[in-house]
DNA sequence: TAGATATGTAAGTGATTGCTTACATATGAA
DNA sequence: TTCATATGTAAGCAATCACTTACATATCTA
């Protein structure tokens, strides 16, 4: 965090999304370019204020006072409300992530050697950290997308192109190989991401107060995946 | 820029929310007895607009001219707008609709007769429906479980229990018997579920436009859930 | 240095918000 | 009939909404 001035510091620091707002932060300012310490707090302010009780519900001026800034400042930065929610969920679909994302794929592929319970278990840890580490933009975006058409045509436009990877790379090898029937990619895809997206909602939303231990419960959902319900 | 102050118009979506109004307003009706025909159009008319543009957006002047009703009308009937939203959400626990669930489910069982594969198409397609059936009310508690504790409650109160009974139900006398293997209770729902909740998204809202074969989509589901990945 | 531009703010703007009030009419019990 | 209650509405309430304006100061460039 930078240097502070001690003016406005009175709202800023409190309860914070976790840890996860730095990495954020990084991946917010390389879409915006450099950015003055109140364009920041804003930003910062706003994910906080959005993830929390929504768009619709969250008025520019609690913004502007949870950010310790004129709520002028806010318009400065950004053309409307609307503008700054879109600005800051843009990052989750920067050139900067997604070709990350899939890059991350080839690695664990590789590295997993043809052991396909390994390789899934590893990619979706990967996954479930990545959704940690984001997990406000997340949110805003599941909970914004039905209402934004903006947000829906991005993730429309990014996101099969990463599916059609994750098949490719993942998938074809182990049934060319026989190793795993000859089942539908899309029924794969779904359900792997289901699977994953169930875990992580009882985890974080359902029941939060649990322990959960995500290596342990990951290897049950592949273990799941692989052999099914019926002995062998 | 010119000024761009976005009124309630934003985006009123328009189009119905299918056939299945009928069956929510018997459900409602069960629930606040006998009702006048203007309220009826305002439950009628707030269910629309909440699922639609969610709760925050969505103005009482916006329901009540949808409703064709004074303003006033609304809170003659509902003590505040949150009061609207908590009593239209509400039959889907009402007395008349879980244990109704419970009780399909134990038919269901018994008309299986042990074979799983069918019991579980059944059970996958019975939710379905009911999904359906419900569907904007379903989609409203979903969208606003998060800002509204109430709702939350409402959900802890009766969700648990009914998942209780379908573990026990349908689980326990297969594991017993050696059909399936002693997976974990929590984890086989959380699967299922997973595995439903998933298929209905994407068939509802990110795919809607694509033709959907239930049944033949559930019985890959069941397949998957069953017999898994590898090749046997 | 000058002056252009970027950044920040206090104090508004009209429109809209959820909700109330005052009053009318309809209904039902005595 | 009488009166009490239920139902409905038009008009209006203060508060809040997203956003603008007018003006100050900081920063950069030439």
């Amino acid at each position: 965090m930078p240097a502070k001035k001690p003016t406005a510091e009175d709202q800023t620091n409190e309860s914070s999304l976790g840890g996860a707002i730095d990495a954020i932060m990084a991946a917010v300012e390389q879409e915006e370019g450099a950015m003055t310490d109140k364009k920041r707090r804003i930003v910062e302010a706003a994910i906080h204020c959005f993830a929390e009780n929504g768009y619709a519900a969250t008025a520019t001026n609690t913004i502007a006072r949870r950010a310790g800034v004129a709520e002028g400042t806010i318009f400065r930065h950004f053309e409307t409300k609307k503008d700054l929610l879109i600005r800051l969920v843009r990052p989750l679909f920067s050139p900067s992530l997604l070709p990350l994302v899939a890059k991350e794929l080839r690695t664990e592929t590789e590295r997993a050697d043809g052991d396909l319970r390994t390789l899934m278990c590893t990619i979706l840890a990967n996954r479930l950290a990545f959704a940690d580490r984001f997990a406000p933009l997340v949110r805003i975006l599941i909970q914004e997308m039905r209402f934004h058409a903006e947000l829906r045509e991005a993730v429309a436009e990014n996101f099969p192109v990463g599916l059609q990877i994750a098949a490719d790379t993942v998938l074809k090898p182990y049934i060319a190989s026989g190793q795993i029937r000859a089942v539908e990619p899309a029924l794969f895809l779904r359900s792997v991401i289901s699977l994953l997206v169930g875990y992580y909602v009882i985890r974080t939303e359902v029941l939060p107060a649990q322990e959960w231990d995500d290596e342990a419960e990951i290897g049950r959902i592949v273990d799941l995946m692989l052999d099914g319900l019926r002995p062998r």
